[in-house]
DNA sequence: TAGATTGTTAATCGATTAACAATC
DNA sequence: TAGATTGTTAATCGATTAACAATC
């Protein structure tokens, strides 16, 4: 069930949008309207409530938004009311430092398993490193819902494959290169030295 | 010398045209016209021509773009012409795997320290680990163009004050937080989390 | 009820795409 | 020269903002 017709715009700043809400909600604010909202984001009123009319609208005239019930919403709008399994592939920095991480699991991202080529340790921190080999076996044996890709570039492309192979339909991209699945994989790509590069453009020129 | 006028969209994708017409480069194709160029960004080639046109346009009819050309222009534009100087703050799973990353010394990006409340290590993957309390002193004695906040939340903006306050204009910041500051001072946010729950959408939301 | 604030449509603005003259 | 492809302006499309009636 496909919500058709959100813009990749709205898609970007709904992450946005739960994370203050959620602030808001453990700072035990009951109620918030389209303007403090706008504000603490630095954006309009005017987006806020466009931006939550494209999912129905869940305030109410002349109170505002309920944070509690905003922050339910956003949550399942996101998919972030429900558990996932994750395994990355590549137990270099970027895939330990993952691993190691350990706000995903507060919001329901659960690291299953490690693997890589070469495995150093049987575990890291507490998540089992498996060696490659291993990865078709492990996805049949178990349901893993998101795969994280932390290798090299020049070995995403195969892992990849690999994965969407054994079943795997949604993708976490470290590697800096666009992966070429097919049309029901879903891939979302973060790329440190696009962001690095802006930081480096915007320094040049500073307004 | 800001380039005023430019917007974010167009910002965004500099950092992409680079890394394809690097690609290009390395694989000796000596030009490309901004049809070929569209196609393998998946974006229109009018997109492409009127991009390059924000910066004066480096093509010529009838022939294209000269793909070593091209990369020195964007590479300029991006200022990744130069050498930088960065410190890395908070030696976590995020700040040391950003130290143990080689692929941004390639271009032009030094890491030379950590900095973390609890120094484990003296140093980590040849890069020296300093405690908290030496970086007023360490940004006096040093020449440093960027700072990376790979702190928790909680302290990140702690460290943005100390770190503009000695001086620093460029942070790139890996915590989950909004920075406040000065307008002279550029922040790049890189979340990781906004990134996980993009995906975590877009599996729910498949077309 | 009066005041506040949303839901929702309409207007505006900016980004993308199309078109084609310029020119290599 | 003829063909190719850019630079550049104009047209279109979509996203943001404004406005206000609905309603709590």
């Amino acid at each position: 069930m496909g919500r058709k017709g959100i813009s990749e715009a709205v898609i970007k700043r709904l992450p946005k949008y739960y994370r203050q809400i959620k602030m808001l909600d453990d700072a035990n604010i009951e109620r918030v309207s389209s303007s403090t909202l706008a504000e603490i984001l630095g954006i309009t009123a005017s987006q806020v409530r466009q931006d939550f009319y494209n999912f129905g609208g869940f305030g109410q005239q002349g109170y505002g938004y309920d944070v509690k019930n905003l922050r339910k919403e956003i949550a399942a709008i996101l998919g972030l009311d429900q558990e996932y399994n994750m395994i990355i592939v590549g137990a270099g920095h970027i895939g330990k430092a993952l691993a190691g991480y350990k706000g995903f699991v507060k919001e329901g991202f659960r690291i299953k398993a490690l693997f890589d080529i070469n495995v150093q340790e049987k575990t890291y921190n507490g998540v089992p490193v498996y060696p490659m080999y291993n990865l078709e076996d492990y996805l049949k044996e178990n349901q893993i819902d998101f795969a994280v890709i932390a290798t090299q570039a020049d070995s995403a492309e195969d892992v990849a494959r690999e994965l969407i192979k054994n079943g795997i339909k949604s993708i976490w991209n470290f590697a800096p290169i666009d992966l070429r699945v097919p049309k029901d994989v879903v891939v979302e790509n973060i790329s440190m030295s696009e962001s690095l590069f802006v930081l480096s453009y915007r320094s040049k020129n500073r307004t």
